[in-house]
DNA sequence: CTTATTTAAGTATTCAATCACCAAAATTAC
DNA sequence: GTAATTTTGGTGATTGAATACTTAAATAAG
């Protein structure tokens, strides 16, 4: 069983959290009911958050009634922008043989590798956190 | 450096060598000649066309003069079929949240990813082997 | 028959992603 | 101030995919 995208379970966890987080301002949302609310391990909820505030995304409080709460602009925060603090920055897929020692004069894919990644990479661009809050605030 | 398309080296070498292969009907191209072609690994090169024999899309010749020929009829064989030789069959990239426990009513990232994964499947099942051979046999 | 060539098959290594755990630091609540 | 809670940061295990290598078997050519 082959998957085409690479949408790792770390990006879902981060987006998922970040909009989890987005919709409670008032509460202060931690690992562990984030993690129950997503399903996923805890101890990995806990690394992806960590790097998340790291890069300024989250702030947290420790201690008792400590957690995650939203530091950066929902309007201005794009999924593209999510999803690269925590892969890297997106590369248009080519084709592995090297160009110079393809023997076709065009890419056995075409464009279309070209084409999906630019697509995928638009729509991410397109969204931002507050487009999945349930009230704006 | 984050690449969105799951391209693999070996499916990239089986699709360019299924294509080497079609084009020279009357040749036995071996192992060296083809991995040295699209600048790949022999060791990895020789393990798919392995593979592709086994699966019946290809034959081979040992010993000297010895290599591989193709078997499946090109204006039958897909690249999907290739593809999903080497990578198992395509599924569709689905949220790795499971559904029961995703706090949101629709994906996060709407259909998206079922629409590109549709798209790609698509291309490779329009494209036949034959669609590659220079002089059709 | 001997040697060289080539595929076949099995094994090993590497690498990234995920997951698990622990001790330390901070903070809150009592 | 003490105890409980929670993040932080580091470490190591595990898994699976991808890639690299090694030896064995088959075959052709002389």
């Amino acid at each position: 069983m082959a998957k085409v995208l690479n949408i790792t379970e770390a990006v879902t966890i981060a987006l998922h959290s970040m909009i989890i987080i987005a919709n409670k301002p008032d509460e202060q949302m931690n690992v562990k009911v984030i993690s129950t609310l997503i399903d996923s391990s805890k101890f990995h909820v806990a690394k992806i958050l960590q790097k998340l505030v790291k890069d300024g995304y989250l702030g947290s409080h420790r201690g008792p009634s400590g957690g995650f709460y939203l530091k950066a602009n929902p309007n201005e925060l794009t999924l593209l922008e999510i999803y690269e603090a925590i892969e890297g920055k997106i590369i248009i897929a080519e084709c592995p043989i090297d160009h110079d020692h393809c023997p076709f004069g065009t890419c056995v894919f075409d464009d279309l590798t070209v084409q999906m990644t630019k697509q995928f990479v638009d729509f991410l661009k397109s969204r931002t956190l507050a487009d999945y809050q349930k009230q704006k605030h």
